[in-house]
DNA sequence: GGCGACGTGGAGGATTCCCTCCGACTCGTC
DNA sequence: GACGAGTCGGAGGGAATCCTCCACGTCGCC
């Protein structure tokens, strides 16, 4: 991993950006073959969704299944399943890296972190998955954390942000990673209604934000509580086991 | 369930509030013999422990196992997997259910939001197997969320606080309930660092609070790097699976 | 203390999943 | 078109899990 630069976003996420736009040649992740790039790619697509469902234990039989090609397929690609969620992590990874650069271009440290929070929700929010590979890439591998390039700039940012007199005083960088962890959480209980997460964000940075009588209109509308029962409780169209119709019926 | 009180928070939580301090004396969920309510007990309470770590398709024979019975105890107490939740769920309901009155003595309306939003995330915060059990609810049995009568509680607290000019006029009771549920899901995320969700409720407020500026100091101490990286990703005790040290190792 | 009903534990068939091995197939090249 | 290396797919052993059934143990009442 010479050309990759290892970025934290408040040491929780690391993000890799490649400095070629090839995705990572090393690591025998590449397979020469026309279709075997196209089945990798195949299961890579499958294995998101599967994992988004059922978590990181999702069965990988059928992840190959759903893929369309054999179980051998899988392992020749992803040996261990922990194979697998580091290359879906790269993926999502290599997605954050653009962000580094718009938050350096932000005309106000204040637009910066308002740049830093949304992206980074919408980041996680784009990808109910996420959640999933990161917390069990915290498991397989606890010292990726350590680069602290992306913490040092939000932490300049947010210094540079107080001295404005833009951001509140009593807050720090973990803070706000703490907060956008939260506001993507938003995304994990159902992706229905894209843009809601929005409103909250907004909410926060008004917590946020100095002075505080300056608010913009929230964006998008409040959720009808239907609305909100499907969004926050993952309605996926499936049922987890096929088994689930019957028992308790009429009950409580 | 006559004795029963439904309430919702919002459309998404349903609260049963027993009117009798005993535990539900219907639905065949209470054994006569003392060893069978024991059994019972230890059951939910593994369940729970193991359901927080593995979300609900938590193996039911380790759960057995954990609590000292045998597999037919666990399934004569709860014939379906879905029984066992749903006992789970009605459980950590009836403890929800003090929080309606404090609500109603609230001397604000202000301070009854404020309340409402601290107890219910601090429900959710405390019992990290509540997410995949709300979730999996959801599945069981979406009608549930049919009784609004917390719901208007709610809108009605939020018509006063708006009235009182204490909340924004831009939010509605709806949008609270997301934002309780986002700052409830930094529970999920490994307790580790109890109080630490106060902070962001406290951000949350601030944003939702008129006159914008009357801003109460921030509870608690913002976190270490290391311990938002430890707080996020439930680094919980145990591996998943014993088999998980091997692979990958110094790779990226 | 004894009896009966209630409750218990674990064996066991069916299913699913993990992971490996090997014969068959396909891509890319000559 | 033909060849060979690279790739594929599925069979199959082992383990875990689900759920049922039935002989045995234990509680509580008499």
């Amino acid at each position: 991993m010479e050309d990759s630069l290892r970025l934290v976003i408040a040491g929780g996420l690391t993000i890799v950006s490649m400095t070629s736009s090839e995705p990572t040649p090393q690591d025998g992740a590449q397979p020469r073959r026309r279709d075997a790039r196209q089945n990798r790619e195949r299961l890579i697509v499958e294995a998101r969704t599967l994992i988004a469902q059922n978590g990181v234990d999702a069965s990988l039989e059928e992840i190959a299944r759903r893929a369309d090609v054999g179980v051998a397929t899988l392992y020749r690609n992803f040996p261990t399943r922990d194979d697998l969620v580091r290359a879906l992590y790269d993926i999502a990874l290599a997605e954050l890296a653009t962000v580094r650069d718009e938050i350096a271009a932000a005309p106000t440290a204040w637009a910066g972190i308002e740049l830093y929070m949304e992206r980074v929700a919408e980041w996680l929010v784009a990808d109910p998955a996420l959640p999933h590979i990161l917390k069990r890439m915290e498991v397989i591998d606890p010292g990726s954390g350590k680069g602290t390039e992306f913490q040092a700039v939000i932490a300049g940012l947010v210094a540079r942000a107080k001295k404005d007199g833009a951001l509140r005083a009593d807050v720090d960088a973990v803070d706000l990673a703490v907060l956008v962890t939260m506001v993507g959480s938003l995304g994990t209980h159902g992706g229905g209604h894209t843009g809601q997460w929005r409103r909250q964000l907004a909410i926060v940075l008004d917590g946020l934000r100095l002075p505080a009588t300056d608010r913009p209109r929230l964006p998008g509308r409040p959720l009808a509580a239907r609305e909100f029962q499907a969004a926050v409780h993952g309605v996926t169209r499936r049922a987890k086991r096929a088994a689930s119709g019957r028992a308790a019926g009429s009950g409580a």
